[in-house]
DNA sequence: CTTAGATTTCAGAAAAGACAGAAATAACGG
DNA sequence: CCGTTATTTCTGTCTTTTCTGAAATCTAAG
């Protein structure tokens, strides 16, 4: 597939903030290239386009998959798989959100309260410190559980409560 | 400074969890100890206590003050500096987030102004592609300006609103 | 069952990143 | 100024991650 000018500036982009997002190059690459691919493509068609090794690309579209931002679809007769982004951009914010939250928050939480229950019996522990570890354990299990609470909402809820902005701050006076 | 099992299981964990966090384990290591201290400490004893070289704490510390999560105090008669962490574990999240969006978000803005710009001139790029940009654009800018609304609310105003959790629903009805 | 195309796995090369230790710089007291 | 101590910068090494190319596995058709 040919890239025009645009699109090939935004493959680069993307994959220039591949480290800060936290995912490889290659991986970056090739969600931008789905997301805005007008049709499916195909392991090879990606392979070729991005100019990066066939099995690089196997294993980055596998990594796409658990982050639930890339299907696959097939064509009649043919038995190549062809890939194809998310289109919805709110739900591409909302699977990187989970992902990351599944990644980069819950395994602490799980680690701070089995702390936590330890520190009980660390009696060379200040007490200073286990409360601190006890608040951020309390803090960390407050704001995951309204992230879950906002996640359930229907969407045209959310969107009606952002274009609000400041202005639902009224309801708690 | 001797480390408690509790506070060297914290650690260790804040270090495992580095990568993930996109730093090094270095200066998650470092966060974590200087979060927990009880005082201030100098450069010296985070390099003895983690067992790292003493530049290495140095420029790390450098990236914890840039995210704006360590300060230093003086205490008299010595010039040494002494490190401390922000204590307040919701401004901590709030500068970590702020730190984020301006690494990782930012700049894609940015970047997509100028390609939607430029993509009125490339007559390559089909019409779908550069609606699924500008998009993407709209939206971004959308999430973002109400990130900082919201930023910008009193805290004890937003610690209500997460505290009614699904409730603020209503106020939309 | 065989074959050809499609995909995945794997081992090692290449690149990027983190770190230690040495050298350089800066800050201060005398 | 000079020496001492604190801090930063720099350079090379080591570790980790990413990526490639080859081999292995899988799949469906004939």
């Amino acid at each position: 597939m040919k890239l025009t000018p645009t699109m090939h500036r935004c493959v680069l982009h993307w994959g220039e903030m591949a480290s800060r997002w936290g995912v490889s190059r290659s991986v970056a690459q090739i969600h931008a290239l789905l997301f805005m691919a007008p049709s499916p493509l195909t392991a090879d068609e990606i392979a070729a386009t991005l100019n990066i090794a066939r099995s690089n690309v196997s294993v980055s579209i596998k990594e796409l998959q658990a982050w639930d931002l890339v299907g696959v679809t097939h064509q009649l007769g043919d038995r190549r798989d062809y890939f194809q982004a998310r289109k919805d951009i709110w739900e591409v914010l909302t699977m990187i959100m989970d992902g990351r939250k599944k990644r980069e928050i819950d395994p602490t939480v799980q680690m701070l309260r089995e702390c936590s229950a330890d520190a009980k019996k660390d009696h060379d522990t200040p007490e200073q410190v286990k409360q601190r570890i006890s608040d951020m354990l309390e803090f960390l299990e407050e704001v995951s559980g309204w992230y879950d609470q906002i996640r359930a909402m229907p969407r045209p809820t959310l969107l009606k409560l952002m274009r609000m902005g400041t202005k639902v701050a009224k309801v708690v006076t």
